[in-house]
DNA sequence: ACCTGAACACCGTTCAAGT
DNA sequence: ACCTGAACACCGTTCAAGT
């Protein structure tokens, strides 16, 4: 922050992020933004982004709608601490261990921030909202480069390939993660809605002609459930992005050679 | 739909979606659910989604908060129509012509869709959050589909290549996005608040030691601008991508040849 | 068939006031 | 230092009523 009081980016970036939580020392009863953010994650993961509100927060941690406003400055603060906060979640490879290959600690990593992404349904609409800019998953970030780095790109194309792979599984979780909120809204079981979607398209010739490539590929696929497609593809295009860094560090290794040739 | 009524998922499964739009035939200047569609993107460009409301929407028409229900049955439905419409707004390649090279259709379908998602920055938003599965968005997947066939890549294989490449499209964009509509609510420049977010790093040693990977990055491309910063990244990660698909597409068909043996 | 007004059940947040 | 109550300026949506 170069100037005094920088308008709204991020609670990260306004200096009031590791100020004061009123931690109530003798670990009372009390208020804490410690205990706003875990009821906040609580209510979340019961009811939903949507249905989340400040005076629901507030019941749930039985004091009046605008007590909360004394530990966080508005509703989008608190939504970014949350999202730091299910960051940690995150497993972490060590990137100084020799002994691991640098693409199994990628794998770890892709497959961690799905899981986490796909635990808290609400999350992947968070980080499409606010910059998950935290101390925890700046952590992860960190890890992720420093993993990069081992695989030998060279450190100007080392954000390209991160961002083709996270990305990606990004992306990924936040489709698969609607699909379940749809069933869960819908009441309906995940192959149960694919039923219809299928048949929908199925059952007019119009849109089987239109969307032939669709229709083709659907029915390439119709042994699996729901689940086992979404998985299968996760890890396909999962090897698609590691098979595709190796490529692209050989490359730019030879073009570089090459130069200093 | 298999039932009567199914509960809300998506108004194109919803059999409302095809029927009435009450085109006031001698296209007079009656409202229209065309009309509607066409003012709310104009609103949202201008906006933003999170100002966007019915009310609003209805006065820009020119007209009371409730006639606008007479054509569209909630904001829910109008967003997923309005995601339909500037999906149309992309240029498709024909996967019939074989003079074209099935690489260069990809990245036209992936920079099309990068300059879509960009060009109206609450679409990520909106793509997180309800299932773009209107007939302009369908075309547009069926279209990646014949592309990719062409790759010569299986068909139980190819939605997992498609996600590889356009999961990582609308994460990438989600990303880019959401920096600059921070960028423009704090009324910085991106160089200056990229300038804001390196000083709060690298001013205070702490940190400098906890991201130590971040910092080494963020050094050895600092002589790029934001926007270069994100193109390349862009860039090297379409060919991340396009190149994995390969590797892919060989090692699976070398597998089933030799099954086959 | 199309549009309106009034009303309901919510929001996030401010602000003066209490202890 | 911490919490409250009342109030403000909004929401999406329902419903009975108008033409």
């Amino acid at each position: 922050m170069s100037k005094g009081k920088a308008p709204h980016t991020s609670v990260w970036l306004s200096g009031k992020a590791g100020a004061p939580k009123h931690r109530s020392s003798a670990g009372g009863e009390g208020l804490d933004r410690d205990r706003i953010v875990a009821a906040s994650i609580r209510l979340l993961d019961a009811e939903g982004l949507a249905k989340f509100s400040m005076r629901k927060l507030a019941s749930e941690l039985g004091v009046t709608a605008m007590s909360v406003y004394w530990y966080v400055d508005n509703k989008d603060d608190l939504l970014e601490y949350v999202m730091d906060e299910v960051s940690a979640e995150m497993r972490l490879p060590d990137p100084a261990d020799e002994s691991e290959d640098w693409r199994d600690q990628l794998r770890l990593l892709a497959r961690e921030y799905r899981a986490m992404l796909l635990a808290h349904p609400w999350m992947p609409q968070l980080v499409g909202q606010y910059q998950n800019i935290g101390p925890r998953a700046m952590k992860f970030a960190d890890t992720a480069l420093g993993v990069m780095r081992r695989c030998g790109v060279p450190p100007e194309s080392m954000s390209g390939a991160i961002s083709a792979l996270f990305q990606f599984v990004f992306g990924y979780s936040t489709a698969w993660g609607l699909y379940r909120e749809r069933c869960k809204a819908a009441g309906l079981g995940e192959e149960e809605y694919y039923q219809d979607v299928l048949d929908a398209v199925t059952n007019r010739s119009d849109l089987m002609e239109t969307y032939k490539e669709s229709a083709a590929m659907l029915r390439a696929r119709d042994t699996d459930t729901v689940e086992q497609m979404f998985t299968k593809d996760f890890e396909f295009a999962l090897e698609t992005v590691v098979a595709g860094i190796e490529v692209m560090r050989d490359r730019v290794l030879a073009l570089q050679e090459q130069q200093n040739a």
